[in-house]
DNA sequence: TTGCTCCTCACGTCACGTGAGGTGGC
DNA sequence: TTGCTCCTCACGTCACGTGAGGTGGC
């Protein structure tokens, strides 16, 4: 079967299916060796409509590729995972539209008193690693845990834990984020070397930040309180050092809606 | 404002902000003409985060730029209707993944009979467009509404009407698709020349086809079906000429989901 | 003076579409 | 022999990221 001929019948491009060879998702049955010429064979048509429907999926060619190979329940499973994977990004998009359609609409975006006040040199236990949306709330969950193990026994906490988040706010993929838990901590050898836990002192400083139900304190509805922390350290000409913080106060398992269970905060020099 | 601190403040890259400079999307406040360095003007953060928002959203730049130049009440009509788009392409990838799903579980695709019947030669009044998926329901309604109006008085109509869909099957962007009203049409005339209204004479020829019920009538649902009339075509060594279609037998109103509404066909040489 | 920031190319990414210019097959 | 199909570059698309190589500003 010529390359025009396979194309029609796997509903699939002439072009793409040079790329498909080059990128061996989908080699012809042989080439000719002289002339270059593609054939396919009969039998590879059920592969190129695979492929065919997949792409028509968005699917990247790479993960294309490995599912393809893959026995039928374990390219379902696959298939499944990536699928939730889109999901989510496309609910955190729809999150964002309505958001930004109340915005248009003229609701004014919520507004609350920032307060400032001073922390004092501290110590802190952290964990970083860099998260998806989606894992945040397991990431917060198993380093919580262990960072309350860890301190168990020790002299004592110092205030209660707090996220950072480097990089954009909540950012879709992958935004580095640490947690922290101050301690008052004379044994910094309860850390091992090679552990993702880390000890440092937090020196003195102010910190600017505005108390926020657990409703706000989701993403996007927490962008404009990011912003009012912002305009509030330019306005009162103060530089913010470092990323924001969402101070976590309370127990947010029980929690209302409208009970306030975070103080999103922004360190100033 | 120095590039490097208005796009930390609008959450935009660098690089973005001089692509948007580039565009015209966000023109700094100020060029130096000797240097080239970039200025911005506090006055620009509004549009910079909006913009930087709708790209999350993963808006073409180019709509992005007609956007936020409108009034707030149009702006959210023109992302409302963006926003629908997106949702209707995401439901019809949905539905193509639990297609796939059932596929991979080993489900049967449905096997139907394919009969084969010969049509006579007959004259057909036509209208051709591009539409997308979405728009396929209303083409339909209105355009046989217009064919309904053009052939009522003349001598009567010669069969069900039916569409035929070129390029590939309900494809995601812009098939061309032509729906067609078979007519004894002695009086040509009808049709007036800058219309898109054409007449044209199909010849005899033979035709296999499956029933299918309402249900089937969808996307991707009747993906097995196209597959088997090319395999039974390729089978009876009988070619394909031109592309598929759907014959609308009785009424898809108010008929209930298992009952027969289309025969889904092909015209053989 | 030393870093740091900024500048402009230029190339890579991803999955093709679309020619240009040339050849094979019936 | 004439179209038609096929071939291989090569460039464009889209919205940037990521250097290279060089300069400005404090």
């Amino acid at each position: 079967m010529t390359i025009g001929e396979f194309a029609e019948r796997s509903r699939l491009s002439i072009k793409a299916l040079r790329i498909y060879d080059e990128l061996g998702l989908l080699a012809p049955a042989e080439v000719d060796a002289a002339t270059g010429y593609r054939r396919y064979d009969e039998s590879q048509l059920d592969r190129a409509r695979q492929v065919a429907v997949l792409r028509r999926l968005d699917m990247p060619l790479g993960r294309i590729a490995e599912i393809v190979d893959l026995e039928p329940a374990a390219g379902a499973k696959a298939l499944a995972d990536w699928w939730t994977d889109v999901e989510a990004e496309l609910s955190e998009r729809r999150a964002l539209v309505s958001y930004l359609q109340s915005r248009f609409n003229g609701e004014e975006p919520p507004m609350r008193a920032v307060e400032l006040r001073t922390i004092p040199e501290r110590k802190v236990l952290s964990i970083n690693r860099h998260v998806t949306l989606p894992e945040t709330d397991a990431f917060f969950r198993d380093s919580f845990a262990r960072l309350r193990a860890l301190s168990t026994g020790l002299e004592g906490i110092a205030g209660a834990p707090f996220l950072i988040f480097y990089g954009e706010v909540s950012e879709d993929g992958n935004g580095p984020m640490e947690l922290c838990r101050p301690v008052i901590l004379d044994t910094p050898d309860v850390v091992e070397p090679n552990s993702d836990v880390e000890v440092r002192v937090e020196p003195e400083h102010d910190e600017a930040y505005v108390r926020l139900t657990k409703r706000e304190t989701a993403w996007p509805a927490m962008l404009p309180f990011c912003d009012a922390l912002e305009a509030w350290a330019r306005d009162h000409g103060r530089q913010p050092s470092g990323a924001l913080r969402q101070v976590l106060v309370g127990d947010r398992r029980d929690a209302a809606d409208d009970a306030v269970t975070c103080h999103l905060s922004i360190a100033l020099r």
